[in-house]
DNA sequence: ACGGGCGTCTTTTTT
DNA sequence: AGACGCCCGT
C-alpha cells in the first residue's frame, strides 16, 4: 500500500494524491507521465476505495492501455482489469454497441476505415457528377473529417457554407456520404466519437448513467485530443468533476487529424478551479540530448513555459552526418549501430531509426538487409492493406453485415464470376429504387430480370447464405477457411501459378493464424469483435518488443516510446520540415514539436542525418540541411560545422529552383533507370534477416514476416537439386516438415511438404527459404 | 458486356 | 503495390 506513493518525486506525488476536481498535469518528455497515471489509478482504488469499474482512463493506443493495466496490476492485483481503459474509439464503440439503436442505427454496425471511406466518398462525388479533378477524394475526405471534428451535421455545415460554391458542394457530398454510411449499416472513425456524443445529447438518462458511473476520468496525451473528444470528456466528467488530464503542449503532433492543442492550453478556462502541476524533471535523456531538445523547441511560442532539467549524466555529444545520398545515410546508420554494439554492449533492439515519411524506410531497409542487420518496420505498408487481406475481410464483413455494399462490391467479382461494371451498376440502381441492399438484389436477381447475374451469382449466394447461417457457431478460423475454399478464392489464386499469387496464398495462411490467435486469446469470440478489433488496432498495438532487432518507424509512431540510441534521418528542408509546412507558421511549429518528440526519444545516443542528394517518388532533389538542425548550437552537435559549410557550398553551386521552399532544387529522373541504384543485394546475403514476428497477440500484422516475403530478392541462389522426396526441411513459418513430392516448374521446383504442425503445403523452392535439416 | 493489358498516379504524419 | 481509367479483343 505504501509502495504506491513510494519513489515519486514531489511533483509526481502531488499529481497522484490530487484526486478531487480538475487536474492538469503538464508532463515534459520523459518526466514519468505514465508513472503518475498508473500510480494515481492504483491510489484511487487502494487508498480511496474507488471501485475499478468507476474509473475511466483514456489512452492514445490500445497498446498503451494494456501496458498501463499491466503496470497497475503489479501494484494492486487483478482488479485492475475492471477499469474502463482504452482509446477514445474503443471506449466509445463499447458504449455504441449498447445504445446506438436509440439514434436509429443497428447495433450490429461495422466500422469503415479510411480506405472504405475513400471508396464511399468517391462514389458520392461521381453520383453528384462533380468534377473529380477539383473534388478529389482526398481533399473531400479531409474536409468532411474536419467538419465532423467540429461536430457539424451536414445541414449545419451547409448553412455555414452558403455562398461558397466549393463548400456547398462538399456539404452535399457529406450529406450523401452520411446517408450511405447508414444504408451500409456502417460508421466511420469520426462517427464513433460523434454518435456517442449524439446519444448523450439526445438521451440525458444515458449520459446520467455514464457520468455517474465514471467517478474519476483520466485522459492521457491530452494535447492530441480534438474538439469532439474534448466535449465527450467534458460530458463524462460533468457530474463528478474529477478529471485528470496529462499531456505536453510541446508534443502535440496530430493537428492534421483534428487534434487541437488549445484543449490543453485552455484547460484552466474550461474546468474551473483546476490544479496545474508541471513535471519538469526528465529521467530519460542525457544532459546533452535534453539541451538539444530545448534549443529546438524554444523557437515555438508556448503558453506553459516549462524548462525540462535532468540529473542524468551529460553524456556523449549527439552527432550529425551529412550523407552523399540515402544509401550512404543507411550505411552510416549501420556503421554506428555496429560500433555501439561492439564497444558499448548495445543490442540491436536498443536502436530506433525515425523518419518523417514511411517511404524513407525503403533505402535504409535495403542497406540493413544487405548488411544483415535485423530490423522491423512499424506501420507503413500494412498487412491489412494488402489486396488479398482486404478481400477476405470484405467477405467476412458481408457475412456479418449483408447490407455493406462497399464490401460486397469489392468481392462480388473476386474471383471472377462474370459480374462486371455494367451488371454492378444495374444491381445498384435497382437496390436504390427498392430501398434495399445490393446483396438482396443479387440474391433475388431472377425477380428483377437480371438473368445473367442470376446465373453467375448462384454459387456465390449459396455459399454466403450458408456461411451467414453458420457464422456464430463456427470458429473464425473455420469461417475464413470456408470462405477461401468455397468461394473459389484460393483456387483462382492457385490457378494463376505466379509468384505473386503464391505470395498471396501465404499471406492468407498468415491471416488464418491471426484468426486462430484471436480465438485463443479473446474472450469475446464473435465475428463482430474480430472485425472490430482489426479496424481499431493501431500500428503500435502490433509491435513486438521481445525481438532483437532495430526498429524503423515514423516520428509519429514513436510518440511515447524511448530507445537508448536514436537516429533521426532525413533532417532536410523539404523533408523535415516537409515542404508543405514551410510556408505555414502553425504547421511549421507542429513539425518542430515533432522534431522535439524525436529528439527526446533518445536516452543516451542521438544521431541526426541528412543527405546531399535524395531520390524520392521518381525524382532527385538536393536539399539543404533542416532548419531544426541549425537551431542547435554547433558546440552541442558533433560535426555541425562541417555540415553547414558543405551545405552552403552545394547551395551556391547548384542554384535554386524548387518552388516556394526556396532552398533546394530537383530534376525529374524516371523511375528505375538505375541512376541512383548504387547498391545491389548480394546473392549470398539474400537470406532474409528481418526476424519473423508472427507471435502472440491479436491484431499482429506479421509485419517483418511480410517484409521478409515481399522484399525477398528475386532469383536467389538455391541448390535445387537438394530438394527431393523424403528430405526433412525447416520453414520459417511452418516449422519442420518432410518433402513428399517435387515437380519442376520453369527454373524452379514446386515442393510438396507435409509439415509436422501445419499439414500439407505446396511451396516454390526458390522463394520459400527452406533449410535442409 | 466482360475482362485483360497497359499506363498513370500515388505520398506527410493516423485512431 | 494497388487502384483506376482507358482501350480493345472476345
Amino acid at each position: 500500500m505504501q509502495e504506491i506513493l513510494d519513489g515519486l518525486n514531489d511533483k509526481q506525488y502531488e499529481a497522484v494524491i490530487n484526486t478531487e476536481g480538475p487536474c492538469l498535469v503538464i508532463a515534459g518528455a520523459g518526466s514519468g507521465k505514465t508513472k503518475v497515471l498508473t500510480h494515481k489509478i492504483a491510489y484511487l482504488i487502494q487508498e480511496k476505495n474507488v471501485a475499478p469499474q468507476n474509473i475511466l482512463a483514456i489512452t492514445f493506443t490500445n497498446k498503451a492501455a494494456n501496458e498501463m493495466k499491466e503496470r497497475i496490476s503489479k501494484l494492486i492485483g487483478d482488479k485492475a482489469l475492471n477499469i474502463w481503459m482504452g482509446t477514445f474509439h474503443s471506449i466509445c464503440v463499447r458504449i455504441l454497441r449498447t445504445h446506438i439503436e436509440k439514434i436509429g442505427y443497428d447495433s450490429s454496425f461495422v466500422i469503415f476505415d479510411a480506405s472504405d471511406q475513400r471508396t464511399l466518398i468517391k462514389k458520392c462525388i461521381k453520383e453528384l457528377q462533380l468534377d473529380d479533378k477539383i473534388f478529389t477524394e482526398r481533399s473531400v475526405q479531409s474536409e468532411i473529417s474536419n467538419v465532423k471534428n467540429e461536430m457539424l451535421e451536414p445541414e449545419q455545415y451547409m448553412a455555414r457554407s452558403k455562398g461558397d460554391f466549393r463548400k456547398e458542394k462538399i456539404a452535399t457530398v457529406y450529406e450523401m456520404y452520411q446517408k450511405s454510411l447508414k444504408d451500409n449499416n456502417a460508421i466511420d472513425f469520426d462517427d464513433i466519437i460523434n454518435l456517442t456524443l449524439k446519444i448523450f445529447n439526445m438521451n440525458p438518462d444515458v449520459l446520467e448513467y455514464y457520468a455517474s458511473k465514471f467517478q474519476y476520468v483520466l485522459v492521457d496525451e491530452y494535447q492530441d485530443t480534438n474538439k469532439a473528444q474534448f466535449n465527450l470528456v467534458k460530458l463524462l466528467a460533468s457530474k463528478n468533476g474529477n478529471i485528470t488530464v496529462v499531456g505536453d503542449n510541446d508534443q502535440g503532433i496530430y493537428s492534421f487529424r483534428g487534434a487541437d492543442i488549445s484543449n490543453i492550453l485552455n484547460f484552466e478556462r474550461d474546468f474551473k478551479n483546476s490544479k496545474i502541476i508541471k513535471l519538469e524533471q526528465n529521467y530519460r535523456c542525457t544532459g546533452n540530448i535534453l539541451k538539444i531538445a530545448n534549443s529546438v523547441i524554444k523557437n515555438n511560442e508556448t503558453k506553459y513555459n516549462k524548462k525540462l532539467w535532468t540529473e542524468n549524466e551529460v553524456g556523449a555529444l549527439p552527432k550529425i552526418y551529412s550523407a552523399s545520398d540515402e544509401y550512404d545515410e543507411g550505411r552510416y546508420i549501420v556503421e554506428q549501430i555496429e560500433h555501439l554494439k561492439k564497444y558499448e554492449n548495445y543490442d540491436y533492439s536498443d536502436f530506433a531509426v525515425l523518419y518523417r515519411m514511411n517511404t524513407q524506410s525503403r533505402a535504409i531497409e535495403d542497406i540493413l538487409r544487405r548488411e544483415a542487420v535485423p530490423y522491423k518496420v512499424v506501420g507503413g505498408l500494412k498487412f491489412f492493406e494488402r489486396k488479398e487481406i482486404k478481400d477476405i475481410i470484405a467477405y467476412l464483413r458481408v457475412i456479418q453485415n449483408p447490407v455493406d455494399n462497399i464490401s460486397l462490391t469489392r468481392i462480388i467479382n473476386e474471383p471472377k464470376r462474370g459480374i462486371g461494371r455494367t451488371s454492378l451498376e444495374r444491381i445498384e440502381n435497382i437496390a436504390i429504387q427498392n430501398q434495399t441492399s445490393m446483396y438482396e438484389i443479387i440474391k433475388h436477381s431472377d425477380e428483377y430480370g437480371l438473368n445473367r447475374v442470376f446465373m453467375s451469382s448462384r454459387e456465390f449466394v449459396n455459399v454466403m447464405e450458408e456461411l451467414m447461417a453458420k457464422k456464430d457457431s463456427l470458429k473464425i478460423s473455420e469461417l475464413v477457411k470456408l470462405v477461401l475454399d468455397k468461394t473459389g478464392y484460393t483456387k483462382a489464386l492457385k490457378e494463376e501459378k505466379t509468384l505473386e499469387a503464391e505470395n498471396r496464398i501465404e499471406n492468407l495462411e498468415e491471416f488464418l493464424t491471426v484468426a486462430m490467435e484471436f480465438e485463443n486469446e479473446e474472450v469475446e469470440n464473435s465475428l463482430q469483435s474480430f472485425l472490430e478489433g482489426m479496424t481499431l488496432s493501431s500500428d503500435m498495438d502490433n509491435v513486438d518488443e521481445e525481438e532483437a532487432s532495430v526498429t524503423l518507424m515514423t516520428l509519429h509512431s514513436a510518440k511515447g516510446l524511448e530507445f537508448p540510441a536514436v537516429f533521426l534521418v532525413g533532417m532536410e528542408e523539404g523533408i523535415f520540415p516537409g515542404y508543405k509546412s514551410i510556408s505555414e507558421p502553425t504547421e511549421l511549429e507542429e513539425e518542430r514539436r515533432l522534431c522535439y518528440v524525436g529528439i527526446t526519444r533518445a536516452k543516451k545516443d542521438l544521431f541526426l542525418t541528412c543527405s546531399k542528394k535524395r531520390t524520392m517518388f521518381g525524382s532527385t532533389s538536393y536539399n539543404l540541411v533542416s532548419r531544426f538542425v541549425k537551431e542547435i548550437p554547433t558546440e552541442l552537435l558533433d560535426g555541425a560545422e562541417d555540415v553547414f559549410e558543405q551545405k552552403t557550398k552545394d547551395f551556391q553551386t547548384t542554384g535554386n529552383s524548387f518552388g516556394n521552399s526556396g532552398y533546394s532544387w530537383s530534376y525529374g529522373a524516371s523511375k528505375g533507370n538505375g541512376v541512383i541504384k548504387t547498391y545491389k543485394l548480394d546473392d549470398d546475403n539474400s537470406r532474409s534477416v528481418a526476424a519473423s514476428s508472427i507471435g502472440k497477440g491479436f491484431g499482429r500484422t506479421a509485419e517483418s514476416f511480410l517484409k521478409s516475403l515481399s522484399n525477398k530478392p528475386m532469383g536467389q541462389k538455391v541448390d535445387l537439386s537438394k530438394y527431393e522426396e523424403g528430405v526433412r526441411v525447416y520453414h520459417k513459418k511452418f516449422g519442420e516438415g518432410i518433402i513428399t513430392a517435387t515437380e519442376p516448374e520453369g527454373d524452379d521446383i514446386k515442393v510438396d511438404i507435409t509439415f509436422d504442425k501445419f499439414g500439407h503445403k505446396r511451396l516454390m523452392a526458390r522463394f520459400s527459404n527452406l533449410e535442409i535439416i
